[in-house]
DNA sequence: TATATATATAAGCAAATAATTATATACTTA
DNA sequence: TAAGTATATAATTATTTGCTTATATATATA
């Protein structure tokens, strides 16, 4: 089996971020598209301060990473942490929530900028 | 792929359980092997009450499942779990942990009943 | 340049977590 | 039956978590 190994250490670090329905649900929609603050405030409904915090966790160990565009900061999940290959397989575990950025589209709330 | 779905919510609430070192360990363990309260103390070296208290966490969300041998009562993986087939999946991820059963062995600690 | 928008961060607080200590229960064995 | 062993559980406490409110910074636009 083509895998990295992780330590256990590591590994319950990992499991500890990811259980939080907000982060879990953020770095599965990061998995389909790039996505920014104001996005993942509007899908969860959640307070600005309080999504920052939660990217900050994500930031802060190297899982997502960062991109200024203008006005607005992007996030996308960070291909060449040691952890991808780890999440990745976790994420894939996971259902679908792509319709969460298909419903901002709909509202014509989704952020385009390039 | 022949895979059950969990929902978002329910998978944040078992990472958040395999989020600790020792109810990660303890479980990648279970996968292998069952065992008594008395080995994971000596395992862990952690108090009683705390190993009993972590088994508590896994037990009342039916990941594992308890049955008592004499003086002893023995955990092992619920195969029955809703969940079962997801945390099957996480646990293959994570490196053997068969050493730590190994060694008590050779002490003598490992606990023998039947 | 002034105002608005997007985001980060700090401080404060309530709730959750994980340990310890103390005690109760169940079984085994002398 | 009394003492010892294995375990569960309750109470207490320190720490961590995740939110809120307040504020600072960077960019965009009028």
């Amino acid at each position: 089996m083509l895998q990295t190994t992780i330590e256990m250490d590591k590994s319950a670090e990992i499991f500890k971020l990811l259980g939080n329905e907000t982060r879990l649900t953020m770095l599965k929609i990061l998995d389909d598209h790039d996505c920014c603050v104001c996005e993942f405030v509007e899908i969860f409904k959640a307070s600005q301060p309080s999504i920052s915090q939660h990217i900050r966790k994500l930031r802060d160990i190297g899982l997502v990473k960062e991109e200024r565009r203008g006005q607005w900061i992007f996030y996308s999940i960070n291909e060449y942490s040691e952890f991808y290959p780890f999440i990745i397989q976790l994420l894939n575990l996971l259902p679908q929530q792509n319709e969460k950025l298909k419903e901002l589209e709909l509202k014509g709330t989704r952020v385009q900028c390039e």
